[in-house]
DNA sequence: TTTCTGTTTAACAAAATTGTTAAACCGTAA
DNA sequence: TTACGGTTTAACAATTTTGTTAAACAGAAA
C-alpha cells in the first residue's frame, strides 16, 4: 500500500467541508471529486457509492458531536456553567460545521426512519441529563419555571438558528462577514443571558 | 380558455405543499407533477422551467410572509403584545409551512446572491421596526438590555428551529406526533416568558 | 357539424449523474 | 531490471432528470 497523501481521508474531510461547512447538501459526486481534487472514480473506489459515502460522513460527525455533548452535559459543575459549556461548543462546533443541523434536517424530512440509523440509537436524551439540576436551580429561584424540555430546545435553537440562517442573517441585518462572526461571539454571552435572567 | 380546475393554481398549491410542508426539498419535477396528479409537461408549459417554477413559489410565499411580519411589527400595540402577535404568526405559519425557512436557508447557502433577489429587496430590517420600543422597555427596566439584532434573532430562532427540526426533536425526546405539537403550542407561552423575564 | 383555441398527453431528445471497467501508473521488493 | 500490489485515470454504460414537440383532446363558437 502507498496511501501517500491519504486520498480516503482527503476525500472524506473535503466532503465534510462542502457538505457541512459550504452547505452544499446536494453535491454530485463530481463536485466531491472536485472538491478533493481528485477522479470522481475515486469516490466509487473508496466507498462504493455516494450514498455510502453520506452515511459514512454523517455517523462520523454525529458520533463525535454526540460524545462531546454527552461529556458537557455530564459533567459536575454547576449548571450555570454546564450551559455555557454547551453553548461555547455548539457555537465552536457550528462555526466549523454549520450545516450539519440543516443536513440532519433535510436527509429526516425526507426519510424519516433514517432518524434512528444515523442519529440517536444510545437514545442521548439530552432533556433526561439536565433536568434534576434544572429543577434545583428553579427550586433555588435561579431560574423561571420552565420544562427541561422547553430549555433544552430554547437553548439548541438559540445556538443552531443562528448558524444555519447566516446568509439570511446577514442580508436582513446588513451584516458584513466579520459583522456577522462578531455576532455570533456575542451570542454565546446573549444567550446565556436569556436563559438566566433571574425572575423577579 | 377552459382552465377548469385552475391547472397552474393547482401545480403552485401542491408545489408548496412538496417544498414547505413535507419538505422535499429537491423534489423532481415528476415528484411535483404526481402531487399536482397531472402530467410532468404541464409544469413547463406552465412554467417553463422547474427553476423558474421556484423561484415563483419562493417569491409568492416571502412575499406573503414579510407583509404579515411587516404589518404585525407596525401595528400600534404595546411591545409584548406585539411580540405575543409575532410568535402567534410565526408558529401558525410554520406549522403549515416547516420547511419554508429551511428551502431559503439551502437555496441562500448554494448562491448567496439570490438573497437580494427573492427575499429582502425593500430591506425590512426587521430589527428597526422594533428598536424604539424595545430600547423603551428597557429604560423601564421591562427587559433586560439586549440589541434589537439579538433580540430578533433569539425570537425568530425560538420560532423557527423547532418547526424545522420537527423529527429530530420528536426523536431525542421520544414525543409521538401530537405529543410535538402540544409541544408547540406550549412554545407560545415558553418563547415569550423567555424573552420578557423581569430583570431583577 | 365543423372549426378554432387552449389544454393535455405520450413519445422523444438532450443533458446530467451515477456507477463500472480496463488500462495506465507508480512505488516496492524480489 | 522485472514483477507485483494497490492506486489512479479515462472511457464507457446505465439511469435519472429535464426539456421539447407533435398529436390528441375538449369545450366554445361559427
Amino acid at each position: 500500500m502507498i496511501a501517500e497523501a491519504q486520498t480516503e481521508v482527503v476525500i472524506k474531510e473535503k466532503a465534510k467541508i462542502l457538505f457541512f461547512q459550504k452547505g452544499v447538501l446536494n453535491a454530485t459526486t463530481q463536485e466531491i471529486a472536485d472538491e478533493a481534487g481528485v477522479n470522481r472514480a475515486l469516490i466509487h473506489y473508496y466507498f462504493r457509492s455516494r450514498e455510502h459515502l453520506m452515511d459514512l460522513l454523517l455517523e462520523e460527525i454525529v458520533t463525535a458531536k454526540k460524545n462531546r455533548k454527552r461529556a458537557i452535559l455530564l459533567a459536575e459543575v454547576p449548571f450555570r456553567q454546564k450551559i455555557a459549556n454547551y453553548i461555547e461548543d455548539a457555537l465552536e462546533q457550528g462555526l466549523q460545521y454549520p450545516y450539519l443541523e440543516n443536513f440532519i434536517i433535510t436527509e429526516t424530512a425526507r426519510n424519516p426512519e433514517k432518524v434512528n440509523l444515523f442519529c440517536f440509537k444510545d437514545k442521548l436524551r439530552s432533556s433526561e441529563l439536565i433536568k434534576d439540576q434544572l429543577e434545583a436551580e428553579i427550586r433555588k429561584g435561579a431560574l423561571p419555571p420552565i420544562s427541561a424540555e422547553h430549555f433544552m430546545v430554547n437553548l439548541v435553537s438559540m445556538c443552531n438558528y443562528p448558524l444555519l440562517a447566516k446568509n439570511v442573517i446577514r442580508n436582513v441585518h446588513g451584516m458584513s462577514d466579520s459583522t456577522y462572526h462578531q455576532f455570533l461571539l456575542e451570542r454565546k454571552e446573549v444567550i446565556l443571558k436569556t436563559l438566566f435572567t433571574n425572575p423577579h
